[in-house]
DNA sequence: TACAAATATGACCAACCAGTCACATTTATT
DNA sequence: AATAAATGTGACTGGTTGGTCATATTTGTA
């Protein structure tokens, strides 16, 4: 948490603050960042620093919050529109990109977060991912019960393939060039009609007879 | 390339150095990796690692190559010994999971690898993407002539698939207690089920009428 | 044994890091 | 205007890093 000293300072000079870290969380993961580039690129001293945050951790963790709850705010209504598994799916996944692209540092914070090996800092992430499985098992069973997807499938297996194609799809968009953002998308879509094909055939449902 | 000297260095002076040198690049990545941790492991002078490298990154893709050289002939009977695609997905991944627990160190330092962004060094990851890439779809392409797999697929969304899920599973298996092999070897198997009832269901291939 | 070539050494260097602190400056209160 | 509180500052500390180099030791050769 930033001390109080932090939320009185004026909004230009605060943003000046952010700014620069994000710019450097951006270009490297925790351990790499230098608190001297980002006080610089600020326009502080280093003293000052340490007048709004405690230490490193304390500005890291207060960037990462923004960067996750701006994400978390930017993806809300993907859920709960519909009951269609693979369309929220796809949903999820497409915005997630468009996310991406339109805050390309937050994005690239988020990135370099979830590849830390910090001990303090992987545990969150661990426990995020457990979040992220039990919402996501919580959605499959329905699919199961709705008929939309294979019932007899293992249901780690099930999230893992998608943890997996999710993470890489997500990370793979670093030339986030606006003009290409169709094709991008299209991408996503022929990806995940690959998985729902295998997760189960509407209409057709071809794991009945096994 | 290492100089001379470490080639004419004694059989037990050189493996020290060279396990020194995993020990570190298994725990760290390239840029957090410490030359006088090494040097003080291997109990050498600091001095005479230069002796032997020219600098940190000669002895880095030194020890890249060797756990390369080494999983690329684990591998090499892998491909090849049929025909069926899924089978052969299944063992390779089978195997690169048996490689990491058998070379744990090496496994590490592959993940590690992967996983930097020193710009030199990404080149040769992404050389190294696209060339299993074009191996991939060389064997897709045979397989949806065969009659294997949908051909109606986006051959980069399936090799996209692919990748994702393999390079997660394989970076998964860090707790690699040899009693759960069992388990895991399964878990692979779900996976890569999942998997092949998207690109094509044997026997009934049930994309024909699509 | 005498010389030369190869190898080993660790103190040392400059550059960087996160974090500190005595002090200067600005702002708020009386 | 005088005092107090809050904020800003950058030289400095102790640590780490990759890399160097003059010198010492070992090894090979004649």
């Amino acid at each position: 948490m930033p001390k109080e000293t932090f939320f009185n300072l004026r909004d230009i000079k605060r943003d000046r603050v952010v700014q620069a870290a994000l710019e450097e969380f951006a270009k490297y993961p925790y351990e790499r960042a230098s608190l001297s580039t980002i006080v610089q690129n600020a326009g502080i001293a280093k003293g000052s620093m340490y007048q709004y945050f405690a230490d490193k951790q304390d500005l890291y963790l207060y960037i990462i919050k923004r960067v996750y709850d701006s994400k978390r705010n930017y993806l809300q209504d993907v859920f709960a529109k519909d009951q269609d598994f693979f369309a929220t799916l796809q949903r999820y996944y497409q915005r997630a990109y468009m996310f991406a692209v339109e805050y390309p540092l937050y994005h690239q914070i988020a990135i370099n977060f979830w590849e830390s090996k910090d001990d303090k800092l992987h545990q969150e992430i661990i426990d995020n991912k457990e979040l992220r499985a039990s919402d996501f098992t919580r959605m499959l069973i329905q699919a199961m019960e709705d008929g939309q997807v294979n019932p007899n499938l293992s249901k780690e297996a099930a999230f893992f393939v998608y943890h997996s194609v999710g993470k890489e799809l997500i990370e793979n968009f670093q030339g986030l060039s606006a003009e290409e953002a169709e094709k991008h998308l299209e991408f996503i879509r022929d990806v995940l009609d690959i998985l729902a094909y295998g997760l189960g055939r509407k209409g057709e449902q071809s794991w009945v007879k096994n």
